[in-house]
DNA sequence: CGGACTTTGAAAGACGCCTATCAGGAATTG
DNA sequence: CAATTCCTGATAGGCGTCTTTCAAAGTCCG
């Protein structure tokens, strides 16, 4: 069996394929008959349009740009690698990706980056702030026809098209069955430190590993949040500090960066073997501390995954195919030192 | 700046498309001055073929075949599925696939049905059986041209193109340091059941387990490996077994199928919550025993993703395109109650 | 019924590459 | 030097769709 063309359509339909094509672009106005002849025709053939000549037909050129924040975190550095290699991969199907780097921190900042995007591009993919005002900027991108996609970080209840990450809480979730589960039988303190509670993905971490933590294991007690704004040396500090206040610690859990300054506190005190740590994203400086015993598990989310499936989400809103939500579920990654690749 | 087309290299190298096109595509005979020139050329306008007005002007069909092994495996099941979803997905993209069931068991029956491929494919992914039979089998396709990949479990040492697959020894040591932490601090014994050990992810697996095993958690002891054939009924019994042999079996791992079985008799003896059970392969039984409690931890191999892999790389080697490491590499998920999909 | 407007058909030229053919010029051979 | 063989250029047609244009036919209204 051949597949079908237009042409194919056009025949069948009685009709010529230019008015098929009216129909399948809605290019003119055709009468609602002649509609609904091409439309049976189109489902007997189960005709769908090859995507390959339509590409290359409207020769057109896609554009996509890419807003993540600024700075040295190692996790965003990598988003940003996968960004650019992507990119390069993709010219040759005529795909453009611009990458800004703007302080997702700052609503304002942030926000007035979106609006100046313009109308330039088809979509864009954003690690954003929740805040309404950044809100307001997205929707004001879908409100012009720029395609959004939210990246690592959602803003729920904005016109956003898609959100490419993880389930956030679901990590969190897991990584306090994995805390519990490690410490079955001993009794102590774990401690949490994050980023920015402004940042929401940081905030349902914390949320799904307290939810666990306190229903099933009493044994642990868990210490309030510290902040460590991602930075490893305030980190290193805000970890030094549990660990002196708290002899009877037995677990961290660092929702954000900064893991290294972590383990070199926990080196420090003498307390790495003791002290279960479990931390977010592989790094360089993660996987040293992983294969060195020092951090006991890595959840990671793949930088390259979440590029590609917020190129794919966009492209499929520009074609205007369906989306698989199944081939663009980001998974949480278990890292342990037995399996990083 | 535009991309370069196969005129402007013709102009740049002072030839004519022909001539460029017989370079590209090795179709007869060219003078080497004029090829280097051509080759010349290309490198400085950065020239690459536009595979999607290739693969259209071509024309051409795309043909490969999946061959999997028959019966119940849930897995195995699912990984046919995940087959026909992408064969109904490519349709559209010429490209044609083709599933085929034999006994994988069976050096002689798979061989056999190798052999018959002949010629009309392209490539073929087969979940092989590792015996000298299969991997003559194997490059004999290889030598007739049609490229092979291998697919959950590996034929080293054959010349197929690619194994698209989970590295199993990782899976196994990952298992035996997630089954040693969780039973931290415990004294017993733990049992292990293979499927067959004639498939080579088995024995991998139970080889990575053991060896972390017998390492790092000396508390544990390591029962013999018992084999189950993958079928529920036989994995049932075997389980019951170990059970009542073993008062003090605190720990059991499952390398292949059938790990409803297990959890029947593990719930028939009440001691589900008391042994650590880890098993493979996110199924319908094994979420629902993972969200009952009864496993405790399931490390999966997504088919989706390794079918949609095998196909991208037998693609590739049609198309002559260099395939991305990074983007094939099969990653071990490590599935809790707190992050299945 | 004539003019205005709507709906359709026919066709041509992209898009970038592949394939094939034919002829003429260059290099080689005897 | 003629007869081959080898290289190369030019060109045409096709892949399936999009886009646009022009003209023809159909419909509506007053």
């Amino acid at each position: 069996m051949v597949r079908a063309t237009i042409e194919h359509v056009a025949v069948k339909a009685g009709v010529s394929v230019a008015t098929v094509d009216r129909v399948l672009n809605g290019r003119a106005a055709v009468r609602p008959l002649t509609v609904e002849r091409v439309e049976q025709a189109i489902r007997q053939l189960n005709y769908q349009p090859d995507r390959l000549a339509a590409r290359l037909a409207r020769a057109r050129e896609y554009r996509f740009c890419f807003v993540l924040p600024e700075g040295t975190n190692a996790f965003m550095i990598a988003l940003a690698d996968a960004v650019r290699e992507e990119a390069r991969r993709l010219t040759q199907e005529k795909i453009i990706i611009d990458l800004r780097h703007t302080d997702v921190f700052s609503a304002e900042t942030l926000s007035t980056t979106l609006d100046e995007i313009g109308t330039v591009y088809d979509g864009a993919a954003v690690v954003a702030l929740d805040h309404p005002r950044v809100r307001e900027a997205i929707n004001g991108l879908s409100d012009r026809g720029v395609a959004v996609v939210t990246l690592v970080s959602d803003v729920p209840n904005s016109r956003r098209l898609h959100y490419v990450g993880i389930d956030n809480a679901s990590a969190g979730r897991t990584a306090a069955s994995l805390m519990g589960r490690y410490l079955s039988g001993r009794q102590g303190k774990v401690g949490l430190i994050a980023g920015s509670l402004s940042l929401r993905d940081h905030v349902e971490r914390q949320f799904g590993f307290e939810q666990v933590m306190l229903h099933e294991y009493p044994n642990l007690s868990l210490l309030p949040v510290r902040e460590g704004r991602d930075d490893g040396a305030i980190v290193e500090r805000v970890a030094a500090q549990l660990l002196s206040d708290h002899s009877d610690m037995i677990g961290i859990y660092n929702v954000g960066a900064g893991s290294r300054g972590i383990a070199t506190a926990l080196e420090a005190a003498g307390r790495h073997r003791e002290v279960v740590f479990i931390t977010h994203e592989l790094t360089d400086d993660t996987r040293q501390a992983l294969v060195g015993g020092t951090i006991d598990i890595i959840i990671n989310q793949d930088a390259g995954h979440e590029v590609r499936s917020a190129i794919r989400v966009l492209m499929s809103k520009a074609d205007k195919a369906p989306i698989v939500d199944s081939m663009e579920r980001i998974r949480i990654d278990i890292y342990l030192r037995d399996n990083i690749p």
